[in-house]
DNA sequence: GCGGTATTTCGTACAGCGTATCGGCAAATC
DNA sequence: GATTTGCCGATACGCTGTACGAAATACCGC
């Protein structure tokens, strides 16, 4: 290992430096047109909201974009890049643009009530999330932040606890937002498969009520489990009277 | 349409009953040894344990079994059944086998508790939950409804109600979890990257920062987000202040 | 015990995936 | 004009889930 050594260290330096870096601090390589960063990131977009995340392949995005599938990679890294671009594009839609409501409580429903819309309009985001990857810090990501901490100024915390009381609000979003996409999804199943569906779940369920094993949840057993989920403001304010009561 | 068509059309029935019908209703069809339904997914377990969700291929388990790998599908109809079985074997995990403390609050904490803990022992979960599929209505899932149930029988509530009240704490759980592996992941992965990981982000918050955009969050920024996240039990806290605030 | 049947096993093949590699071509530099 | 540099794109590798059908095996009535 002399010289040559030397330059091969500095390689693989530069490589675990594109591997740590964020994206979005990185340059799109490019100059020739017809394929662009963007222009790879809307066509991601427009698949995944179509048919899914699963749907979204780099040969798929380089065939709708008449491009050469290795093409896309001068403009992104790996298929976690585009992940994370598309993650930030969302992130973009979250942001609420005019004016916050002065009260901290209405501020912090509207921003979380936007959070659901944009997650139901785009069901594969969840999958985008557990995704790991640092794609919560992107610029969007973070003027979510910076909307959110500014909705709890009123509240006069320390930063770190208003980072903690909207990190809980968060969390309970994107598990309501989880299975509300799951429950849905479970019964555009069910009606795809016609309603028979229904009729070979129920004789289970039945079953498992008649056990004897369930008491508690028999009622809800009985009605097939159909129950539409919880209220997302309700859940949300049960939250926000905690949070008042510790702090307000 | 005839009566060879009429046999046809029993079988697609059958396939379609087959597709909607829950795993665990159904039989594992098999009889010889070596292999076995609960063989694959205890090795799925594993493997999943050791290496994460991505790892877990029909191909893999066969080959730890010592079997060739279309035989698994004499066990399982589908990779998405053995996903099912999976959740369902780890929501046994979740189940508490003592007595619940007779304090609703205590209860319910206590569970939400041991949801953390299997959330974190088996971090591929989160994974597993997205995978749409009425994977909550296996035994075990049901078995955790109930209990969370009894647990607020204290508060005498509408079937449904309680289990709005459950469902607001499942979600803030799952969410909570969510963001924590997310974290966890993040954190392992800069460790593996060295040190520079921080190094290199650090410079790109400290940009924004100056930008003069996000105020709010300007201390959080300096810090380089490392806030640890939240606290669990404050959160909880949070939501159970406002269930017992209208219900208690 | 034995034949027939039902079930299980498993080789092969297909269509898809992400992306490493590398030859050749075009553009930029001297 | 000659040389170097860097990018485009074709090909290929190893992986995925699983449909199909032939072969092998176990079970059951006799």
């Amino acid at each position: 290992m002399g010289v040559g050594a030397s330059e091969q260290v500095s390689d693989r330096d530069r490589a675990k430096a594109r591997s740590v870096t964020p994206v979005w601090a990185r340059e799109s390589g490019k100059r020739r047109s017809t394929l662009s960063r963007e222009a790879i990131v809307t066509a991601a977009l427009r698949i995944a909201d179509a048919e899914g995340l699963a749907a979204v392949s780099i040969r798929r995005i380089a065939t709708e974009l008449g491009a050469r599938t290795m093409s896309l990679y001068s403009y992104i890294d790996s298929k976690a890049d585009l992940f994370d671009l598309m993650t930030e594009e969302i992130a973009g839609e979250v942001l609420i643009a005019e004016g916050l409501p002065a009260d901290w409580r209405q501020a912090i429903t509207a921003i979380a009530c936007r959070s659901r819309e944009v997650g139901l309009r785009h069901p594969w985001q969840i999958d985008l999330v557990n995704q790991r990857s640092h794609a919560m810090i992107g610029p969007n990501g973070l003027r979510h932040l910076e909307q959110s901490v500014a909705a709890l100024s009123g509240l006069r915390l320390e930063p770190l606890d208003a980072w903690r009381a909207i990190a809980a609000v968060d969390d309970y979003v994107l598990g309501f937002v989880s299975r509300e996409i799951r429950e849905r999804e479970i019964a555009r199943h069910a009606e795809a498969g016609g309603l028979e569906g229904e009729e070979l779940v129920q004789p289970y369920l039945q079953g498992l009520a008649d056990s004897g094993e369930f008491v508690a949840i028999t009622p809800l057993l009985r009605d097939g489990l159909r129950c539409t989920g919880g209220d997302f403001e309700q859940g949300l304010n049960w939250m926000l009277d905690g949070i008042e009561r510790q702090y307000g």
